[in-house]
DNA sequence: GAGTGTGAAACGATTCACAGCC
DNA sequence: GGCTGTGAATCGTTTCACACTC
C-alpha cells in the first residue's frame, strides 16, 4: 500500500507555497521591490521560521540581513509550482456545481483554463456554460485530445466519481481535483487531491460544540 | 490523566472520523450488521491501525475478536460530532458558488440545512435560489436572528472576506467555512476552516510537473 | 483464532536558536 | 544591526507489535 513516488517538496510545504505566492502578488500590487521573512509571514498568515524553512528547500534566494527581492522570489516559486506553463482544464459534470467551478475566478486566473465541460446526462448535453457548451462524457476521449486537458475536476456524485476516474487515466490525464464525498482508488501516476465539502461542515460542527 | 482535562481530538482523527461515518453508511445501505476495523479501513481509505487509534480516543466501543456493530458505532460518532443536533448554516455571497452550494447534497444532508443566502449586490437582493430569497447583508443581524444561524458559508471575493469575517463574529456566528483565497484573521472563539480551490489546482499542477 | 486497544517506536512537520553574511 | 539559512529540539501523527478479550 505504498503511496510512492519520491515527492521533493513536502506537501505541507507545496501548499503554503502557493499561499505566498499569492501574498508576493499583493505586495507586488503595493509597489514593495523588497519584503522580509517577517513581512511576507505575516501576509501569508504563517510564521516566519516556516516560511524561511520551506523557501529553503527551492535554494538560497535571500539575501541576509535584507531580505528578498518581491518579484524575483515569485517568479522562482511560480517556476518551481509549474505555473509558467498552461494548464487545460476539464470540468466533469455540468450541475449547479460544476458550472459554479467552470466560471470561478479562482479556476480561471494563473494558467489555468477551463476549456471543456462535460456531463452524462443527455439533457444538459449542449447547454451554454459561459463560453462553452456541455459534451458528453462518451465524448471524453475526442474532448481530451482536441483540447489538450492536463487536469479533470471532478464535480459529480459519489457513485459516478470512481468511474470516471478509470476513464480519466485512460485518456491520460494524470491529475484529478474531486469534489465527490467518498474517498477514490486511483491508478499509479495519477495525482488526486480531494475537496470534501461536508466534511468541512461536520468538522465545524464539532468544533462549535466544543467552543 | 485528570478526569475533568477536556478532551479535545486531534484535528487530524476529527477529520477522519467524519470518513468511517460515511462508510458506516455504506456498510449499513449494504445490510451489514457488524464489521472489523479491516473492513472500515477500507470503506474509508485508511489503514486499520490509525482507525483503532482514532476510535480509542472515543472509547471502547468494539469487540475484541468480533469488531464493531455498525449502528452503534456509527451513533457514538454522530454524537461527537455533534451531529445529533440541528445546524442551520447561510451562505454569504449569492455569486455561483454561492449559488451552486445552497443547492448542493453535501451541504443539505445530516443535520445541515440551509436557510439563507446572503449578498452586498442590490441587483442579486430579492432573487430566488432554490426556495431561498437573496437577503442583503445589510440585515445579516436580523436573518441570523431570525433563522438562528450557527455556521455561515463564505463565498464572497477574498477583499470582502475579512469584514465579513467581523460581522459574522459581531452576530454571534462563531463557525465560519471560508471559500476566499486569502488566510483570514478570526476572532477569539470564532472557528474558521478554510477551502483553498486555487490552491488544490496549483498543488495538482506541481504534481503533474513531477510525476 | 480473530480482532480490539494501546504503549512504544518511527516518522514528519514545526519551532527554536543561533551562526553566518550583508 | 538586521535578516537569512539551517541544524537541533520539540511536538504531533502514524505505524508497529503485542497483550488482552471474546
Amino acid at each position: 500500500m505504498s503511496e510512492l513516488e519520491a515527492r521533493v517538496l513536502p506537501e505541507a510545504t507545496l501548499a503554503r507555497l502557493t499561499q505566498y505566492l499569492r501574498a508576493l502578488n499583493t505586495l507586488e500590487a503595493q509597489g514593495r521591490e523588497r519584503t522580509s521573512s517577517g513581512v511576507l509571514a505575516k501576509e501569508a498568515g504563517v510564521n516566519p521560521s516556516i516560511l524561511r524553512k520551506d523557501l529553503s528547500w527551492l535554494g538560497s534566494y535571500g539575501t541576509r540581513g535584507v531580505g528578498y527581492v518581491v518579484r524575483e522570489l515569485a517568479e522562482h516559486i511560480s517556476r518551481t509550482l509549474g505555473l509558467n506553463q498552461d494548464w487545460k482544464v476539464a470540468i466533469v459534470g455540468a450541475g449547479n456545481l460544476g458550472r459554479a467551478l467552470s466560471g470561478y475566478a479562482g479556476f480561471t486566473s494563473r494558467g489555468f483554463n477551463v476549456k471543456a465541460i462535460l456531463d452524462v446526462d443527455p439533457a444538459l448535453i449542449g447547454d451554454k456554460v459561459g463560453e462553452l457548451t456541455v459534451e458528453s462524457i462518451a465524448d471524453l476521449a475526442q474532448v481530451v485530445a482536441r483540447e489538450e486537458i492536463n487536469i479533470a475536476v471532478l464535480a459529480v456524485p459519489g457513485d459516478a466519481a470512481q468511474d470516471l476516474v478509470y476513464v480519466l487515466a485512460e485518456n491520460s490525464v494524470r491529475s484529478v481535483l474531486s469534489f465527490a464525498p467518498k474517498p477514490l482508488k486511483v491508478p499509479t501516476g495519477m495525482n488526486l487531491r480531494r475537496v470534501d465539502l461536508s466534511t468541512e461542515l461536520q468538522i465545524l460542527a464539532y468544533l462549535a460544540v466544543q467552543g
